[in-house]
DNA sequence: AAAACCTCCAACCGCTACATG
DNA sequence: TCATGTAGCGGTTGGAGGTTT
């Protein structure tokens, strides 16, 4: 950017642990002038810190209204939480942590969260349970044909894999080619997710925001996805979508409908937590026996396109507000103001896929991932 | 008792977005 | 439109203090 450092170096600017003299002065000059530009701030505060040094001790540690001490149980949770939603926005999960920073926040998930999160087998970055200690194989061996159960612990006769394991019809038997392929997708992407996590790959100039949760386990074909020739384009107010989005109130009733059978699954199934949309094969498609939208009977029940997070960024977490949310070429309004899920341009406009797209399933699948709704 | 190791967190670094001239 | 300055963000580091061997 060609821009000169904050501080000049070398130049009698003191670093490391502030002492108790010069947070007084921070305080002292703050509490009688403001904090208007911090790059003049040091001098005139009679410091010998670069501006962005006093920024930041300020902003983590000498604001009057930062809560100190441990965190509840109650903030953990809503921590956990956030961070399923909003990733590693550690500045938008502070901001709905009153008295909490982003810093403190994001060294508490460091030290304790992820930790605590790994020792159970979650994957902190996903939220899922981690792949590598599942045992994929035992999906191929199990007798899950037909109605019989499909060997999973918890599926009892009767029970179901999810839908797009399956072939036409609730009773139909299992797709194995259609499983085979996944398995074969689900290795080699398991092999690039453990180099570039999505989280990291979402740094990495694709936006994390950008996951797209759609009907969590099923399999979708790019019109139904994307904007193919029948295909939605976000936000659009098609039948079978339009009434999963006219409220957020909608989402979590909807969210609701899942949160039995298929918590079951996810604890054994590990997908890829976001969508896919890369190039699609609607022949291929075919050939699986990949139900479309214009025949698939569930479509209308619970699919739906939803962007990132239910809960607005610029709102707090009550969702059970009576406003209203509507759609208009794909921008998100509720009671007539804009409101944004996620930050950035994080979908493609064509195909409504996350930009980059992270997980690549080889162009033929789009599994999302069910396990990952944080209202769940 | 002491060395080695671990945990935690304040502070720093480098980057991007935005503002301004 | 471009160059530069500023604020803010997320990742990383260093060292103090605690724990284990």
């Amino acid at each position: 950017m060609g821009r000169s450092p904050c501080c000049e170096k070398n130049n009698g600017v003191k670093k490391g642990p502030w002492t108790q003299e010069e947070d007084e002065l921070l305080v002292d000059y703050i509490t009688k002038h403001g904090y208007g530009n911090w790059r003049t701030l040091p001098k005139n505060a009679g410091l010998q810190r670069c501006g962005k040094s006093c920024r930041l001790r300020w902003t983590n540690y000498l604001r009057p209204d930062i809560k100190r001490g441990r965190f509840s149980s109650e903030e953990e949770d809503a921590i956990i939480h956030l961070h399923s939603i909003l990733g590693n926005k550690w500045s938008a999960i502070a901001a709905r942590l009153p008295g909490r920073t982003d810093n403190e926040i994001k060294n508490f998930w460091n030290t304790h969260i992820r930790k605590r999160l790994l020792r159970m087998g979650i994957d902190p970055v996903t939220h899922c349970p981690r792949l590598e200690l599942l045992d994929l194989s035992s999906i191929l061996s199990s007798s899950c044909y037909g109605n019989r159960g499909c060997g999973f612990e918890g599926c009892a006769p009767g029970g179901s894999l999810p839908r797009y394991f399956h072939g036409a019809g609730d009773n139909r038997p299992i797709n194995t080619d259609l499983l085979k392929l996944a398995t074969t997708l689900f290795s080699t992407q398991r092999h690039e997710y453990s180099s570039l996590s999505h989280r990291e790959s979402c740094q990495e100039n694709r936006p994390c925001e950008a996951q797209v949760q759609v009907d969590r386990g099923h399999l979708f074909t790019q019109s139904q996805f994307s904007g193919g020739p029948e295909g939605l384009q976000f936000g659009q107010t098609t039948e079978g979508f339009s009434q999963l989005e006219q409220t957020s109130d909608d989402w979590e009733s909807r969210s609701g409908l899942y949160t039995t059978s298929l918590e079951e699954e996810c604890s054994r199934v590990d997908f890829p937590s976001y969508a896919y949309c890369g190039p699609w094969d609607d022949q291929a498609l075919l050939q699986q026996n990949i139900p479309t939208y214009d025949s698939y009977d569930g479509m209308a029940e619970g699919n739906f396109i939803y962007p990132c997070s239910p809960t607005p960024m610029n709102s707090n977490s009550n969702s059970n507000s009576n406003s209203t949310t509507t759609h208009i070429n794909g921008s998100a309004y509720e009671d007539g103001r804009e409101i944004s899920y996620c930050s950035g341009d994080m979908m493609d406009e064509l195909t409504m896929a996350p930009v980059g797209g992270a997980f690549d399933l080889s162009g033929y699948l789009g599994v999302a991932n069910y396990c990952n709704n944080p209202l769940i």
